[in-house]
This record gives C-alpha cells, sequence and structure tokens, in this order.
DNA sequence: TATGTTATCGATACCGTTATCGTTGACATG
DNA sequence: CATGTCAACGATAACGGTATCGATAACATA
C-alpha cells in the first residue's frame, strides 16, 4: 500500500490488464493511442517504475556488466573504471562492482559466484595480473558462463584480453634515456610478480641491447609502486652503482621521488641525471623538473572493456567481420619533458 | 540445458521437492540428515548457484546498496570507493555503481531510478555538492524510497550526512601558517560553488581573522583543483600580491603547482614563502620540498557510509542507543612537511 | 450470409526462488 | 484405541514482470 506500486496497482487502477500496461511501457504495438496515452498519464502520476529484477529474471537479460576490481588505491584502476562507468552508461547497462581485498587468486571464486547469482551478461576481470593468479581464475571460470575480458595482463588464446603494451613502454624509455646521451641507465622496478613490472622491466632489456648498453643487475632494483620505495630503491642505485646518469622508474610515483632524493643531495636534473616515470599522472607536469613519461590511457582501456563484452553479448558467435579481435593491444607514449632534456 | 542449473535441476537430481533444496540451502530445519547430506553433494557437483534475482524478488530483499558517484578522476573519489567497497563486501552486501556524466543535478533522476528499480535497500550520494545540486536531489527524492545517505557535503536536518570538516580544516591551516610566521597569507581556492571549496575558504577566513590578520580580495585567487589552476593562480598571486609569504591551496596538486613555479623562479620554500595544501596525497611527502597538508581519511569517510546505511536498513526507527547520529563529521588532521618548517 | 482480416485486449503460464500451510508416518501417551 | 506430538517433506501461491496464445468486436470481402 505505502510502497513502490507495481505493475498490478497502475493495471487496477487503468482498468486493464498487466499484460497492456507491459505493452505500454516496452513500447509495443497492439494498444490503442486512447489507452496508452492514459495509461502513461497514471503511470506518470503513480511514478510507477518496472522491476529490473522481475524483468531480468523473465527475460534472462539483467543489462549488467560485473566489473571485478583489486587495490582502487593504486590510482590506476580508477581511470580504467572511469572509462567503465561511461561507457556502460551510453550504452544502458548497469555495473556491479566487487573490489577484491588482496590480489590472490584464492578470494575470486566467491566474487565470480556472486556476480553470476546476480545474472551479469559478462563480466570485466580489472584486477591486476600477478604471478600465476590470472592463470587460475581462467581455469577455475565454467565454459558455461556469460563472457569475460581480462584487463592489464598476458593475452591468452581463446580468452579476450585488453592490455597496453608495458614492454613497448619501457622499450621507448630506455631508447628515449640513450639518444639524450645516457650510458647508465638504471631501472626501478614495480613490485615484484606483477605482468606490467615484468613487461616494463623486459622492454627497457631490450631496448638497452638494441643500443648496445650492458645489462646488469647492479642496474635493476627492485621497487613495490609506492614512493617510499622509490626512495629506497634510488638510495641503493646511488650506491651499488654511482655511474648511474639515467632512470626509468615503473612508474611516476616512484620517478617523483626520485626526483625528490636527489633535490635533497644536489644532484641536478637533468644535467646529472636524467629520470622517467611511467603512468603520465595529471600532476607530473608540475613535478619539479617536469617528468619525462610513458602515457597510457587506462580510461580507453576501460571504454574498449566494455565494447568488446558488449559486443561479445550481442554475438556469442564473434564472426562479425568488423568485430574487435580478441587480443587488443594499445600503444602506450613517449612524453618528454624537462627530466630528460639534455640542455 | 546446456545453462546453468536452477533449483528445479537440483530437486529433480535428489528426487526431492525444491522447498527442500531450499531448506538445505538456507540452512533451515526439517531436513533429515541423511538428504541434506545427499543434496549438498548433487549441488555441489552441478555447481549449483541460487539466483540473488529471484531471491530478491520474492523476498523483498536485494542485499543490493547503490553507490552514486562523479569524477572518478578527481581521485578522492576513488578513496571513498574504496572504503564502500571495503565495508560492503564485509557486510555481504553487493554495489551497483553509477557515475553521472557531469555535476548537474539534471541526469541524478533516471540514475536515481535505475538503482530503484533494481530494488537497492539504499544508496550513498557520494557526487559533489556545487551549488545547489544537492537540494534538488534531496527534495525531489520520494520519502517512500530506500534510505539515503549523502558524502562530502553540507549537513540537513532530517537528512543523514557524512562529511569532512572542511572549515576546521581551513582554518587550522591559516593558523598553522601564522604560527609559523606568514604574515601575508593567501588562498588558492578550489572550484567555484563546491561546498568543499566555501567551506575551505571559509575556514581559512575564520583562521585569519582569529589572529588579527586582515582579509583582502587580493589574498583569494579562485582554482578549479588542477594542478595547471594552481600555476595560473600562484602567478596572479605574484602580481597583484607580491608580499605573500604563506600560501594555502585548495588541493595538494594545486599546492604542487606552487612548488614548481616557486622553484622555476627560484623563489625557496619554505624560507620565502610557505605552502600547504589539502587532501594528503600519498605522494605529498615526496614533494620537493615535501608537502604541508590537511589529511582528511576518505577510506574511513566511505567506511562510515556503508555502516550507516546498513543501520538504517536494519532498524528504521532508528531509535537505539548507540545509533550512529544522523550527521557526521570526521575531523581533519594537520601534517607538518618541510614546506611551512621555519628554519 | 459466411468468412477473412485487423485492431485491441485478456488469460495463462512461466522466470527461479521462498513463505506458508498442509500432509504423512512414526512414535508416545492416556 | 483414540489422540497428540514431532520429524520430514511436499503443494501451492506469490514476488513483478513478459511470452505466448487466444478472444472479441468491428469491418471488409467473397
Amino acid at each position: 500500500m505505502n510502497n513502490t506500486p507495481t505493475i498490478k496497482d497502475v493495471a487496477r487502477l487503468c482498468g486493464v490488464s498487466t499484460q497492456t500496461i507491459s505493452r505500454v511501457i516496452n513500447q509495443k504495438p497492439d494498444v490503442s493511442p486512447a489507452t496508452r496515452e492514459r495509461i502513461l498519464k497514471i503511470i506518470k502520476e503513480t511514478g510507477y517504475q518496472p522491476s529490473a529484477l522481475a524483468r531480468s529474471l523473465i527475460q534472462q537479460r539483467s543489462f549488467t556488466l560485473g566489473v571485478i576490481i583489486a587495490g582502487l588505491k593504486y590510482e590506476g584502476i580508477a581511470k580504467v573504471l572511469n572509462g567503465i562507468t561511461e561507457e556502460a552508461n551510453k550504452e544502458g547497462y548497469s555495473l556491479m562492482l566487487e573490489e577484491l581485498p588482496n590480489f590472490n587468486a584464492i578470494d575470486v571464486q566467491p566474487v565470480i559466484r556472486s556476480l553470476l547469482s546476480h545474472q551479469v551478461e559478462a563480466i570485466i576481470y580489472a584486477a591486476p595480473e600477478i604471478g600465476d593468479n590470472w592463470r587460475n581464475v581462467r581455469l577455475q571460470y565454467p565454459m558455461s558462463g556469460p563472457r569475460m575480458v581480462f584487463l592489464k595482463g598476458s593475452p591468452y588464446p581463446g580468452i579476450s584480453t585488453i592490455s597496453v603494451d608495458n614492454h613497448l613502454g619501457g622499450f621507448l624509455a630506455a631508447l628515449h634515456l640513450y639518444e639524450q646521451g645516457c650510458r647508465n641507465i638504471a631501472h626501478i622496478s614495480g613490485e615484484a610478480d606483477w605482468w606490467e613490472t615484468e613487461e616494463r622491466l623486459k622492454g627497457w632489456k631490450a631496448g638497452l641491447e638494441k643500443v648496445g648498453l650492458p645489462v646488469t643487475s647492479r642496474q635493476i632494483v627492485a621497487g613495490n609502486w609506492s614512493a617510499s620505495s622509490g626512495e629506497k630503491a634510488f638510495l641503493t642505485l646511488l650506491e651499488n652503482y654511482p655511474e648511474v646518469d639515467g632512470i626509468f622508474a615503473g612508474n611516476d610515483q616512484m620517478a617523483l621521488s626520485v626526483l625528490h632524493v636527489a633535490n635533497e643531495r644536489g644532484i641536478k636534473v637533468p644535467e646529472q641525471l636524467k629520470v622517467m616515470g611511467f603512468d603520465n599522472l595529471a600532476e607530473t607536469p608540475y613535478y619539479s623538473p617536469s617528468l619525462t613519461t610513458i602515457r597510457q590511457d587506462l580510461r580507453v582501456l576501460g571504454i574498449m572493456s566494455v565494447k568488446k563484452v558488449i559486443e561479445m553479448i550481442n554475438e556469442p558467435d564473434k564472426s562479425s567481420k568488423d568485430a574487435l579481435p580478441d587480443t587488443i593491444i594499445l600503444k602506450p607514449e613517449l612524453i618528454v619533458r624537462e627530466s630528460t632534456q639534455a640542455k
């Protein structure tokens, strides 16, 4: 009585069957203009809103996507999510959001089950690939379940994956530092076992090899994405590899703390040391000096992921000619700023 | 046939009624240990998962919260969301996420209707208060609808609101700069019409008045939260208020670009100019110099909001003794670093 | 007049689950 | 033996919609 009206209430008020109401709200034919108008009026008056739940149940379509994320504090994922919400909104899909408490694959199963029980039509898996945690998810995932797209990790045949070419990013970084005159180039890597960490490292190595510079263990120090880890790593570098004249940090935060320490110690950037990061955070133009970095457009990544899953929903045979490929690799881009500009 | 099994499939396989299956999955009595075990075994074998949709429909409970956000690119909201997902997870609630395409109140109505049609049990409104956009939402929202909590805006009698005391933050900032010896203190404000902008500005004014410093229009320059706006604002300040010796920026990004410009121009921070921000971003300890700022714990804000709405769901009479108050104001905290340390 | 066509609408079943009440049989009790 | 109690289970309706088919009346056509 006091609650929100249902289709039955509206039908009773209009003196017609629920079926006719259904026809009106779904804009189907077989309703006379007169009754249609009368019904629309009463719908407006009562504020009636069809239940998406009941609809999903009978139609076997929820128009809902599941999104699994982890590490919202890591900044990057927020941008991905931004793209996802934008595109999902545009396409009329709702989103169920699940954040994993940690990065293990162990806790993923209940999260997926929860999404499935809500009959999401597809799942966007945007938690980072660390070690073999993706592998387990991919293996355990039921073939009969709704389609799934993996974000920011390694491609795998038969499984849709959308990533940024981190290898290329590392490669570009190494080359750029070389071209700016650096001959002793170090790398502060991201958190161990992350796919992105490995790829950036490999790309950086490939770049050094390409230009004929040696790659020794002294040149590589492990960080963990955090600014404080970047600070420690840089201090280690100064001790073990004092001739360093170029640093490629695995992300902008770690690069920032390199700038910070350099500033404290009177090491001039870029004159004595060239520094670059990865991500192109919005603030990087305002670091001191402004930071050269590798731009990756994570918002677009999110948009692509929604486009892809909706495409998979609409044609499960995936045999369209201009369909998106299963594996999409976005190209990162070098952004040159003061921190590597030879003067 | 090929699809996920329903309760009927399980019932048929077990040779019992669906009711008995229901009793098992809900851990209710009136099932013999033998059949219970047999049923559990078949449930495991088939991978049966009860439909949350059907359940929500019959029970009139969805165990789902709606979250409305805007401006994911603004960093702060990601932390709020982080707290929300954490607490919701803990309490066994799912989340439906909706991001507003802009900050107007115009587009809010369809978003709310969408959430209502999914029968969310409560809504957390975490889009910023700008001008009177909250007012419209609050007025248009149906009294009969699920309860709603507003985040990061002005309290209003009878409506639950959880915010940070931005006024206090601005006040603390002004006082701190004064205590550090500044006598010409400027403010770079956030985007116009935001509640947070106004509060920080008012608090800062109150602080200056408290210590007996004048407040003139020259001392206030409008920014828009972005680092580039901070740069412009600082340049304006240098022109119109050259005697400035202390700056309170409305957020850390704008403070960062003040540091950047100061560094470029050879203005020594903190010796000649003391600078502070607001937010306490993770990177602020590594700005050069490290940045004094006002810490607000937005993750806790998110957690509190979930606690509050769940409390409202469970006891709509809100007459418990140790219930959370309708209006919760979290206290920000001064974090002193190099950028304001008198030497 | 008998039949066909069309526009408009309703009756019924169903989606997958649970609430509610009823049924059955075994056993105890007076 | 009649009755009561209890454990274990099923039948039916309901949640709020839609799919499917059918019904009715008005009108056109043969």
